[in-house]
DNA sequence: TAGGATTGCAA
DNA sequence: TATTGCAATCCTA
């Protein structure tokens, strides 16, 4: 039981989907009192808050207080049947991020340095190369100047429209490729544009004096229950590219000999979904340590040979049905037709006939009591799963058979946070947690704390679901300073 | 200078 | 016509 309230999380507990619940718009809402602003207390900043009268910064300041007082009187009075929730997930998690946040990340600023040069060349020669195919120069990270040269001088065929112009975004660009290779250039030069002015550019500007990054983590934000992080956003760091990992592997142990460890939750949505929808034949699978995204494969292509290919469609449609994808929208993800898409939806359902089944119950469920819940018992409510719009109802269908499942996996690793850090403070470990990433959560170890480290982390997050037929995985991967390994 | 539009990174 | 975020750049108001 946490000892301290947090007005901010009782809301968002209640009414997750609500943007901004900041306390001068749950004053306006609840009690119809409009707070002093900011602005209007610094005269329009004119003055800095420390040069404001003290009668007025005391009117400011206990405003505030007197607010959150009356919000946590009126919370506490309402029967909140997340009440069990709030205590033992979100309250406690507070002090948890709190930690992780002071600790920081340490960045290797040279290596940053290094990728950014590496970098700044490839985009030059890449300039040079598409200013030769074009024979003009223009500003390649202006859409609408790329959208000029392609399809009014180049007069390159057009097929993807946005509000106001024809696109030139990365798949319209892929198209393009096969015939055109400026276009490939095109993605090129914006990949490493991308990577070098958000990644590299804006995290050496925000590193301090020790080159450390302070990340923030909102825990209110989100219509899903996962943290968010901002300045920097510690939760995109690329990796699906040479150049990515580069960038992961600027950050570093602040220890001297020490170690960075991830620790992932393997498959989570997937496995939760064979829990919840008791599936037999998807609980078999992972009881059997299977591959899931081979053994669905399986299913899927019955009496062939599964290689990378068919597995990679499998992977697709496991993910996918838990966004309760359409056809429509597997063939875009993954380039294939709409017929096959659909053919491979079906095999799924029919493969893994108590997923379907749930699903449907679920709608059903959520259609009488305009509301679903969690593993834990978080509620949420669905205002218009009985909407009479089809786009509208969709949406919230598919809401009702995401939500339970997202949600529960956002809970699960944040229950994991707070036994991990009570793990490390209750063994005097000088380890530290320093990152989450929704399903993974990074420490930079002290030089000999790694096996029991690891072994407690792995233990840890695997036992959550304390009752399910099938336990969660983790994988731990482990790897050195770049300072260390050069 | 603020904010919309477009784009792209992650899970 | 799969979800949730954060942030960059360009460009208009």
């Amino acid at each position: 039981m946490a000892k301290f309230y947090d007005t901010l999380l009782g809301e968002y507990v209640q009414n997750p989907w609500i943007r901004g619940l900041s306390l001068d718009k749950l004053s306006l809402r609840d009690f119809h009192y409009e707070m002093m602003s900011y602005d209007s207390v610094t005269q329009k900043k004119k003055l800095n808050f420390k040069d404001v009268e003290l009668s007025t910064a005391a009117d400011y300041s206990c405003e505030d207080v007197v607010i959150t007082n009356k919000l946590f009187q009126a919370q506490k009075s309402k029967k909140v049947t997340e009440i069990d929730i709030l205590n033992n997930i979100d309250l406690p998690l507070i002090e948890i991020l709190k930690t992780v946040e002071l600790d920081w990340v340490k960045v290797n600023r040279d290596k940053l340095k290094e990728i950014g040069t590496l970098l700044e060349n490839e985009l030059v020669i890449l300039k040079k190369e598409i200013f030769n195919l074009t024979e003009e120069e223009f500003n390649i990270n202006s859409p609408k100047q790329v959208w000029e040269i392609l399809f009014e001088k180049l007069a390159l065929p057009k097929w993807k429209k946005t509000k106001t112009w024809y696109s030139v975004s990365a798949d319209v660009l892929w198209e393009l490729s096969h015939d055109y290779p400026v276009a490939q250039l095109i993605i090129d030069y914006r990949h490493y544009s991308k990577l070098l002015s958000t990644y590299i550019d804006w995290i050496s500007d925000i590193l301090d004096s020790n080159d450390f990054v302070h990340t923030s983590y909102n825990a209110a934000v989100t219509a899903t229950g996962r943290l968010s992080s901002t300045s920097p956003n510690l939760q995109n760091i690329p990796s699906s590219h040479w150049v990515a990992w580069e960038i992961r592997w600027a950050f570093i142990s602040r220890f001297e000999w020490g170690t960075l460890i991830a620790a992932d939750y393997s498959q989570v949505e997937v496995r939760l979904l064979a829990i919840i929808a008791n599936d037999e034949n998807l609980l078999q699978a992972f009881k059997d340590w299977k591959d899931i995204h081979h053994k669905t494969a399986e299913f899927l292509f019955p009496n062939q040979v599964i290689t990378n290919s068919e597995r990679k469609i499998a992977k697709a449609v496991n993910f996918g049905v838990i966004y309760w994808i359409s056809a429509f929208g597997l063939s875009k993800m993954i380039n294939i037709s709409m017929k096959d898409a659909k053919v491979y939806i079906e095999a799924f359902y029919s493969s893994y006939p108590a997923v379907k089944e749930y699903f449907d119950n679920t709608i059903t469920w959520c259609e009488t009591n305009w509301y679903v819940e969690t593993y834990f018992g978080r509620k949420r409510i669905i205002a218009w799963i009985n909407d009479k719009n089809a786009i509208i109802k969709n949406a919230a269908k598919r809401e009702a058979i995401n939500m339970p499942i997202q949600w529960t996996s956002a809970d699960i690793i944040k229950l994991a946070m707070i036994e991990i850090q009570n793990f490390i403070h209750s063994e005097n470990l000088q380890s530290k947690m320093i990152l989450q990433v929704h399903d993974e959560l990074v420490f930079d170890v002290y030089p000999w704390e790694n096996k029991i480290l690891a072994e407690n982390v792995k233990k840890i997050m695997e036992s959550i679901l304390k009752n399910a037929e099938i336990t969660l995985k983790v994988d731990i991967v482990e790897w050195e300073s770049w300072k260390d390994t050069k």
